[in-house]
Formats: structure tokens, sequence, C-alpha cells
DNA sequence: TTTTTTACCGCAATCGATTGCATAAATTTT
DNA sequence: AAAATTTATGCAATCGATTGCGGTAAAAAA
């Protein structure tokens, strides 16, 4: 403490052991159980030696070993999170909540990316059944259809909350938006504003995400009068850039070509919407478009992107929320809640067809 | 492992304790320290008993406990990252690799933000030293100007990587990228392009990237024969998109105000050339910009951004693989490496006062 | 003064895996 | 055939903290 900023090199000779409970209780002669009562404000033990046993502490500088805990409890002071791809600004920011209302609880977050593979997500669930984590917060990856890899968890009470991507075969916490609704309302946003061939590039249909926002573009196209006209519809597989050019170059050259898209994300719409630039087509006067996150990027371009704001860190509070509420309980199936977050269409310009800014 | 796929909500009854190496050990009667070692592949162990200790180990759905083995040999099978903020672009890239790296060694990673405040920087290291973490990378707090709390990872031989943002006055490793040249590169570029009077937005100058970039800044004029003026740098404190926006409106408003600027972030660079879109000042023609990180908004943006390229995955790799060099050896001060990565100047429209495209 | 509480604290087992040392059996050497 | 090796395995301590079950001394009640 003294030499507190060190501007020399750490000192790396002395190799001092860590210090214990054992050392701090023979060092005032209790014993160690007296010890770790004392670090917990066990009310067994008298004031003065919770004191004298706290001073020490910190005077020798000990440290807890959370392994050992750990171990004794049969838990660890980790929470697991499953992811698809780290940066990916949808995700990092669920990250960021988790981590925010996990620490503050004392606990810290191991992250693993799945990279949307069936295999890589069972092995991080291994992985982190090995580390003997508390909980676990996972978004399925795309590829992943059998849910067996999380019955260890179930077995042994280790509270799973599914968040964003979840399963529909699986009853577990759950916590997500609701796909069909906001896409309902894109869509309907679209057509009020005049289009009337509109596109959708969803994703794969047995992600629950995909298949709701496919079937809410498809309920706001019924209820408005419009047939839904399934060569509209382009199901893509990485919802990648190059893939919604490739997507609506695709659709363009049909014999009725769309006059509007929704697209299930915004890296597609983004990418689109550089493509029609390019090529000379005028949005939103030509052709209206929808992405879906709200991804920063969206309120930069020009035009900006109307899209679906996505609630991610709000997911991600609620995920770790309902898991530290389900610590250490004797839930059963009783317990798992769903919680089911707004999601709120940002209107932009990109599909301002009405409007005054005309310009596109 | 037969009704793997369940489609039914899972079994909750059967609170089955974990399996341990001594009901395998007592299931085949043999000791848990055969079960051990056999389970590692021990030379001393005859092939058939491993044979027949993995099979039932399988078949029991054996599960190693970490926190067993991690305390009995000290150590744990993760590595800590501490980072300012999961969500910003650069830092999820860097732990994305981390993961990346990290994970196919068979470890994990906990990850934790110090919100570039230094006092969760502290906290965040304490915690993981609880954790016994066997292994560390940090990306420093804006904040932060003392080290000493992370003297005790060198005391007990945990490795610390710094990454990005390192520390001038420990000596440690580092892996970081040359902020004087890439800096010294996008100031010549702006000059080369015709601009004269460039200013410069900086970040508070303990942060020796931040003090690099200007230093780099601050030669290139020199060498150019053109003589900086102290009143064309302005010392960002939170570089925020709304502080950006405030030093430019600051720097417009001099005698002699610039026909330039290098940021230090693109996060500024973008909200000017969005505030430049507005008050009508064309980018590049009346004012070039150059901001440094090459975010994903600085492609989409238009005018695209010059900018520089920060690589922040090959930082986080190179992090990773460090780390994992100097594990569980008896290193001493000389193993301390610095890793230096290059950096690429991106240039894009709104430098370029020469080019073709002129409309901006 | 004796009995009953109350307040504090220690003993020792436990969590599950690892590992130095010892030992028994099998094999080779002399 | 006895001795020396080699091979394969077990014993028991260990890592560090936690905790059920008692135990003792002081305080309170009888």
């Amino acid at each position: 403490m003294e030499d507190a900023n060190s501007n020399k090199a750490p000192d790396l000779k002395k190799k001092k052991t860590h210090v214990t409970i054992h050392d701090l209780a023979a060092e005032l002669k209790v014993s160690p159980s007296t010890v770790s009562r004392a670090l917990h404000g066990h009310p067994g033990i008298s004031q003065e030696r919770i004191k004298a046993i706290t001073r020490l502490a910190k005077k020798r500088n000990y440290v807890p070993n959370e392994l050992a805990a750990g171990l004794r409890q049969s838990r660890s002071n980790c929470i697991g999170v499953i992811t698809t791809w780290i940066d990916r600004n949808f995700h990092s920011s669920l990250i960021r909540s988790v981590e925010e209302e996990v620490s503050s609880k004392g606990m810290n977050v191991i992250i693993l990316q799945s990279h949307d593979r069936y295999k890589d997500e069972v092995e991080n669930a291994k992985a982190l059944l090995n580390s003997r984590v508390s909980g676990l917060i996972v978004s399925l990856a795309m590829e992943t259809r059998d849910y067996s890899h999380f019955k260890p968890f179930f077995e042994r009470q280790i509270p799973v909350i599914f968040a964003d991507r979840v399963p529909r075969e699986i009853h577990a916490h759950k916590v997500l938006v609701d796909n069909f609704k906001a896409a309902y309302q894109a869509t309907s946003h679209l057509i009020e504003q005049g289009y009337r061939h509109i596109a959708h590039l969803s994703g794969q249909q047995h992600r629950d995400n995909y298949l709701d926002r496919q079937e809410g573009y498809v309920q706001a196209l019924k209820d408005h009068g419009i047939r839904p006209d399934k060569r509209l519809i382009y199901e893509c597989e990485t919802k990648s850039a190059e893939e919604g050019v490739l997507a609506v170059q695709q659709l363009l050259s049909l014999k009725q070509p769309p006059d509007a898209l929704f697209s299930t994300n915004d890296t597609m719409a983004v990418s689109i919407l550089q493509y029609f630039k390019k090529i000379g087509i005028r949005v939103p006067r030509d052709f209206g478009i929808v992405g879906f996150n709200n991804d920063p990027i969206t309120s930069i371009i020009d035009p900006a992107l109307t899209t679906t704001y996505n609630p991610a860190y709000e997911i991600g509070k609620h995920a770790a929320k309902l898991l530290l509420e389900h610590q250490r309980q004797n839930w059963t199936e009783k317990d798992f809640k769903t919680i089911r977050l707004e999601t709120e269409l940002i209107v932009r310009e990109s599909t301002d067809k009405k409007g005054l800014r005309n310009e596109g």
C-alpha cells in the first residue's frame, strides 16, 4: 500500500503465497471457522472479534478464494452467457447490461460465442457446466434445433434464461419481444405510406424470431386487403450485407417487382440502401425500406433508415434479473416466466414517401 | 441421451447430484486416483483401464468439476478481461478475438467493464483476483493514473497483458499500435490534400494513446512546415458525439478557423460530419475530416469518412496468445514483451479535396 | 446457590480433484 | 532362483472455505 503508485517495475521475487483464513486464524489465535463467520458478519460472532478479524484481513491483504467457497457450496460466482457473435451491436448491448446487472451483485460473467453454430453452442454449454456456473443466459444459435444440451442445467436446478432467440418447444424462462407485432407494425407502416408491393427478407423459419416476423408481415398485408405473394418473401440464410443485395436483385427481376421491403435485420437493409444509391433507385420515392433492430448505423445513413427498436439492453437487464431471482431456489416448472418487452417502430426517411423530404 | 430432443418440459424431479470420480471409482472398484489419472491419459495407467473408465464416464455423464481441480492446483480455467465499455465496436471486436483464441484452448473468459472509471477498474481487478483468474487482459480506464491494483497479479505471477490503452509507467506485457505514427500519417494526408489550418480533437493527455496521437499530429505539421497552433487543439473529456460538435463549434468561432480536423475517434468525426451537413459546410470541399478506429459507420456515412484502421481483432488475438504463452511459467521481468501492430490509413471521401468526387 | 439461558466459538467433516510416495504384481536380469 | 526393474495402482494429504453439531463460560433466572 505504501509505494502504491509504484513507478518501478513490480517486484516479482517475493513469491508470496496467498493468505488464507487459516493464517488469519493462527495469528489471532482463533479458529478458521470464526474467521470465516466473522468475514460474513455471522450473528454468532462478537463485534470486537469481527472488527479485529476484518482489520487483520485488510492488513494482510487477504483475498478470499472463490474457488474454495464455490467448491464447498457447489456453485460458482459466475454466470454464463452464450451469444452468437459478441461484436454485433445487438449482442454487445445485451451483454453490457447483463454484466452491469450481475456484477452489481458481486457475480461475474463468462461469455462464450456460438458463431450461430449448433456444435459450438453444445460445446459452450458443456464448458459452462464444467465451470459450475450458477446460471445461464442464452441467445440461440441459428442452427440449433435440438435443445438437449441444456437438459443438464435443468436437472441440476441451474436457472437457464433464453433471451431474444428462444426455443418454442422448451418450457423455460424467456425474455423476448413480440416479433409478430413489431413486424405487423413495420409492414402496416409501409402500407400506410402508400407502398403496395411489399417484399420481405426473412430468416430461417425454424427460429421463431423470423417465423413470427414473417407471420406479422403476412397478417398486416391481409388486414390491409393485400394478398400476400410468396414470391415476395425471400428467406435468407446468413442475413449478411451481401445476401441482402443478392436478394433484392432477385426480387427486382420479378415480373411484378416490389416497391418496398421489410428486412428482418438492419444489415441487409443498409446494404440495400447503399446498393440502391449506386444504381439510382431513389429511397423513399421509388422504394421504401424498413429494417430491424435500430443499429446505430441506421440513423447515420442517408436516407436514415426506418427500423424497429429492439431493446437489447432491456432484454439483458431482465434476463439477468430473472436469473438472479432464481438463484439457489427450489424452483419448479411453474416458476418459469416469459417476459415480453415492447419494441418501437422508429420512422425515418427511408419510408417517408408522403413526407416533405423527397430528394432521396 | 435417448429422448434427446425432448419436446416435453425438462424433468425437474430427479435432483440427481453430480457424478464424481469417486462414484466412477466405486463402480469400477478402483481408486479415485486411478480415475483421475485415466481421464488425463496418465502414462502409468493401462490402456484397458483407461478405456473402461472413459467409457463409464461418458455413460454416467460425468462432468469434471473445474472448481475442485482449480482449487487443488490453485488456478482457474478462466482469464479475465477488463474493458471500458463492451458495446463499443472497438472493444467488442477485441473481446471477440480474445474469446475465440482462449476458448480454443479450453479456457473461459470473464468480462468486466470499467466504464472508464478508476474505481470500477480497481473493483474489477479485485473481483478477478478473488476468482483466481489465471491471466488478465486490460484496456485501461480513462481515469486511471495509479496502477497499484495490478500489483497483486504480478506478485502472484499471474500474467497481465495491457491492450491498446497501456500504462507507460509500468513495465509489463503490452499490445498496442503506434499511435504517433498513425496520427502522423493522418495529419500528413490532410496536408497533402491541401488543407492548411488543421485542428485536432484530442483526448486527455495522461492516457498515452491520446498523447501520442497529439504528438504525431504536431510533428506532422512541423515536418511540413506548418507551425502548430495550440488554439487548434481541443482536448476532449468524454469524446462523445455531443462534445465533438461542441468542440468544432468553438474551433469555427476562432479568428483563424481551421479548414480541416483530425479527430482522435470516429464518434466525434461522424457527429461533426452530420453537423456540417446540417449547417451547410461541405466536406471535403470546405473542410476535411479524419477520424480514428475505422468504426463500421465510417464507411456507411456520406461522405465516407477517412479514418485509421485500428486492428482491435488482432490486438485481442495477440494479447490472448501472449497470455497463454505465459501461463504457469516462471517468468521474470525480462520476459515482458511489447507487441506493436500496424495501423492503416483508410482514405475515403471526407478528405478527398483533390479528387473527382466533389459534390460533398 | 443452583439451574437455565444466552452468547460465542471450536472441532472436524465436507466439497471433488490432484499428486507424492508407497506398494504389489509382473517382468527382466543376473 | 534370487534380485532388480518395470508397470500399474492405491493411500492419504492437500487445496481453502464452509457449516452442523456441540461445548464452555458468562449472564440471567430461580
